[in-house]
RNA sequence: GAAGGUGUAGUUCAGUUGGUUAGAACGCUACCUUGACAUGGUAGAGGUCAUAGGUUCGAGUCCUAUCAUCUUCACCA
């Protein structure tokens, strides 16, 4: 092994062993329990960010824990057509061309949309495969592989027949760039700095009439009526009389209707049922006409007389300036209000009414909202349920025609003949009543509609398959918070739907990766960081723990270069303590543990690892893979690397062969059972010196398919163990103060001790690590203190060491006063808890006891430190 | 406007059902190349746990209010 960890040169070779090797292919077991983990496919429109990392590592981790853990494991691996997001991306592309997506015409344009596909599927791929990531590649699924959109069709059609999809007039959020309809969750709202412009419209047959204030006049030209509240004075007399309509020579009627709100600007509302959702609904309660003066593009159309043609914000100052001529306008004040935008191509949305396909919440709401109330489907952390019920009980029908092209095209047909509408799972060519040949809806579906069957139509359905009837329900989801709605809750109420169960029972959330200073990660910002270059410059390893480590369910993460090389550190750490193991493992033969004798090192190693076992499958249960991590980090680093291996060299010194051969198994044995635990999350550099280790513990034949670490009893170690850590309680507080009175770390001194009544019989082999550790020179027990030499209390015993000339008294005064004030501090603590009459009545006998055990030992403390300060202050 | 999260060392965060002297990493200071690792080791400085009340024998932890900050949802012309 190289002296220092070079992830280039193993990470691909593993991974192309694990895959010829099929590792991560799941099948159907009997023997077996299964676990399956649908991966939320990624979009197609471009390469993995570093939120994709994150997510995929999350993923990763728990599939590669449960897997070693014995469960039969599907991690479902896939990408996603992302209908709108990738058409604009194409268009893009095209006008780089110089053409445009009709000059393609459908066909050719879903020619190029696939050719996209492979290109940047094929990409999206291969970065999978850089990260590690250990997915079935033989299910690998696309959003419009045949079998997904047959499951798209069927799903359409059982909705059509159930009568949950209808076809109707509504607003809806028109995107002027993208020329669709986009749904509610789609919609970004902004704060912007706008106008609000006050308009006369007079009364017909002169009256002075009523000033309506709005914020986009160039809707006035479709208004139907002026709105005020029944119960507002100022209006009263004008309700039902008519209103000159400005700039047009119509006339409209005065109307009453609760919706107004009599405080907000002049009380009185101008109602344009086409373009506004809440005039929409004023006008079906008054059967106001509706009348459309704006195309999907953003344009006048033909009714709007002489602006007609014009883009809706020149429309809106011409108007303006020819109400201002008119006198009309009578005044402009600044008004700030929030906007809609298209999250896609952020142009700001026009509500407008059109015809589209909707899906009916109402039916499919009830049982999505009931499995999150009666527990059966959970979110982790908790608080995202409320988020998710809030949106489920407040949910509108969902608008799922998109004016575009790449996607699942509604499956219906129009017979222009007979005026015939059918719906199909096969394609139409004629009509089923009369023959004629009919023509299919031009719409596409919104993109969610496929990504809500992701858990059930990439295991085959609607077939029955043993994939499905085995796989599905899968068990947890895994993403971050920003898609709950988009997407966690339609896979809720489609898996409710047609396979009668949810298609998980855990939502584990996590958060969105940020930069150092907190910000969201964007283009515009400048401040993205591509995964792909991290691996490149330090591996996947370095990459995956960075971003899981010190990440708590759903909290956002903010990754820096700080953090990455810390866990580059860790990952060298891990390389030298395994290189160091390694290197006195050569030669010697390999005993199960049970079979040698176990100094107290030993001993407490073995003691700390199980419970380390312990812990980590603590969290990797729970899916918090964070914790995990930094767990492992501690138990790594503090305790394997800083003490058992300095420990170790005691015995691995030693000239006893047997003592060796002891410690070398017991150092093996750890560092295998470190790397099964922490395998999950750092899967290269693990596997890469899991094949180093001897035989003896290598127990599969790739650590990723061998088993999990299980927790032993070891009871019969625990008295040792605590010895040890008594014994490195010495060892510290000697090094705290031999660095304290400035003894050089080369200058060794004897060590003598007195022991405490709890430790006996070990200071043999207590002293050699006295010795190795604190800088020792020799060791001896004694009764007394020793002249010349400080005292040190410790959890061992009183510790005498004689520095010698090299004892300031002063400095020896100094430090003694600080411990006696430390002791005097503590003992005045617990003595003031004792005098409280209500604490010992009412606390449990063991704090109280514990209370009582700590004066005895700061009172005895005390008179040590107390002698010694006198005796010292007489040199 | 509604709901929710967060607030602990200079920075990033841990801190289980309330119970030792509130921890780690990075940064900082001093010392050290000791036979895995200077991408290292040892020791150290640094915190009125946002603020004010309350419950309790006991509060970083539970309750209330306030402030700051972030997010989601709704959107009034």
């Amino acid at each position: 092994m190289d002296t220092t960890f070079d992830p280039k040169r193993f990470e691909k070779r593993l991974y192309s062993k694990w895959k010829d090797n099929k590792y991560f292919s799941a099948h159907p077991n009997k023997d077996k329990k299964p676990f399956t983990v649908m991966m939320p496919p990624p979009n197609i429109t471009g390469q993995l960010h570093i939120g994709h990392a994150l997510t995929m590592t999350v993923q990763d981790s728990i599939i590669r824990y449960k897997r070693m853990k014995g469960y039969e494991t599907l991690w479902l691996p896939g990408t996603d057509h992302a209908s709108i997001a990738t058409e604009v991306k194409i268009i893009d592309k095209l006008a780089e061309e110089g053409i445009t997506k009709e000059q393609l015409g459908r066909e050719g344009f879903l020619k190029r949309a696939f050719a996209w596909k492979e290109q940047y599927g094929g990409r999206i791929i291969k970065q999978l495969e850089q990260l590690g990531s250990s997915c079935d590649w033989d299910r690998l699924a696309f959003t419009m592989d045949d079998n997904l959109s047959r499951a798209v069709k069927e799903t359409f059609v059982r909705y059509y027949e159930k009568g949950w999809i209808y076809h109707g007039a509504r607003i809806v959020n028109q995107c002027p760039h993208c020329k669709t309809a986009i749904s509610d969750a789609e919609v970004e709202y902004e704060t912007e700095e706008g106008n609000l412009w006050h308009i006369r419209y007079p009364e017909v047959g002169g009256g002075e009439g009523i000033i309506v204030a709005t914020t986009r006049p160039e809707t006035l030209l479709g208004d139907m009526a002026v709105a005020v509240h029944p119960g507002d004075k100022r209006y009263a007399k004008l309700v039902g009389k008519q209103l000159a309509l400005p700039l047009t020579d119509r006339t409209i009627p005065v109307i009453a209707d609760e919706y107004v709100d009599k405080s907000f600007g002049t009380g009185a509302v101008k109602i344009t049922p086409a373009h506004d959702p809440n005039d929409f609904e004023v006008g079906l309660r008054h059967n106001l006409e509706v009348m459309r003066v704006m195309d999907d593009t953003g344009h006048m159309n033909e009714l709007a007389g002489k602006y007609a043609g014009m883009e809706r914000y020149e429309a809106r100052s011409a108007m303006v300036a020819d109400l201002e001529a008119l006198g009309l306008l009578v005044k402009t004040e600044p008004h700030t209000h929030n906007v809609g935008h298209c999250h896609r191509c952020h142009a700001a949305i026009e509500p407008i009414v059109s015809k589209q396909w909707f899906v009916r919440m109402s039916e499919l709401a009830k049982p999505a909202i009931d499995v999150v109330k009666n527990k059966k489907l959970r979110y982790l952390p908790k608080r995202f349920e409320k988020n998710y019920l809030h949106w489920m009980e407040n949910i509108r029908d969902w608008c799922i025609s998109r004016q575009l092209w790449w996607g699942h095209r509604i499956p219906v047909f129009y017979c222009d003949a007979c005026g015939g509408e059918f719906v199909s799972r096969e394609e139409l060519k004629v009509c089923p009543k009369c023959g004629a040949p009919v023509r299919q809806d031009e719409d596409v579906l919104d993109t969610w509609f496929s990504s809500a069957l992701w858990p059930f139509s990439t295991l085959g359905w609607p077939d029955k398959t043993p994939d499905l009837e085995y796989f599905y329900p899968t068990n947890v989801l895994i993403t971050a918070y920003d898609i709950i709605t988009f997407w966690v809750s339609r896979m809720i109420y489609s898996g409710l739907e047609f396979m009668g169960q949810a298609p998980f029972d855990t939502v584990l959330i996590h958060g969105l990766v940020r930069d150092e200073l907190g910000r969201k990660l964007s283009k515009s910002l400048g401040n993205g960081i591509d995964p792909l270059e991290i691996i490149d410059e330090v591996g996947a390893d370095v990459l995956r723990i960075s971003l899981v480590s010190g990440v708590s369910a759903g909290g956002d993460i903010k990754y820096s270069t700080k953090k990455q090389e810390g866990f580059r550190n860790f990952m060298n750490k891990i390389w030298n303590a395994s290189r160091f193991v390694l290197m006195n493992a050569e030669g010697v033969e390999i005993l199960p543990i049970e079979k040698v004798r176990l100094t107290l090192a030993d001993k407490w190693i073995v003691t700390r690892l199980n419970e380390t076992i312990a812990d980590v499958s603590k969290y990797m249960e729970r899916y918090e893979v964070g914790l995990a991590a930094n767990r492992l980090y501690d138990f790594v680093w503090g305790e394997f690397c800083d003490w058992y291996i300095e420990l170790s060299k005691v015995s691995l010194y030693s000239s006893d062969e047997k003592k060796r051969q002891a410690t070398v198994s017991v150092l093996v044995r750890v560092l295998r059972d470190i790397l099964k635990l922490a395998h999950p999350v750092i899967p290269f550099i693990t596997a890469e010196v899991y094949d180093n280790l001897p035989e003896a513990v290598r127990d599969a034949e790739d650590i990723m398919i061998s088993p999990y670490p299980s927790v032993k009893d070891l009871k019969s170690y625990r008295i040792d163990a605590r010895k040890m850590e008594a014994v490195m309680d010495a060892i510290k507080r000697i090094r705290a103060v031999r660095a304290d009175m400035g003894v050089k770390p080369n200058r060794r001194t004897s060590i003598f001790v007195k022991p405490n009544a709890l430790i006996s019989k070990l200071l043999g082999s207590a002293g050699e690590y006295l010795v190795k550790l604190a800088s020792g020179n020799d060791f001896a027990e004694v009764v007394s203190k020793p002249d010349g030499c400080t005292t040190i209390i410790t959890a061992f015993g009183e510790v005498y060491i004689p520095l010698g000339e090299l004892v300031d008294r002063d400095k020896e005064l100094e430090r003694l006063g600080k411990e006696l004030d430390n002791a005097k501090g503590e003992l005045a603590r617990a003595e003031g808890k004792l005098a409280n009459e209500k604490f010992v009545a009412k606390a449990p006998k063991a704090l109280v006891d514990a209370e009582r055990e700590k004066i005895e030992k700061y009172k005895e403390r005390i008179a040590v430190l107390e002698s010694k300060t006198a005796e010292t202050s007489k040199l």
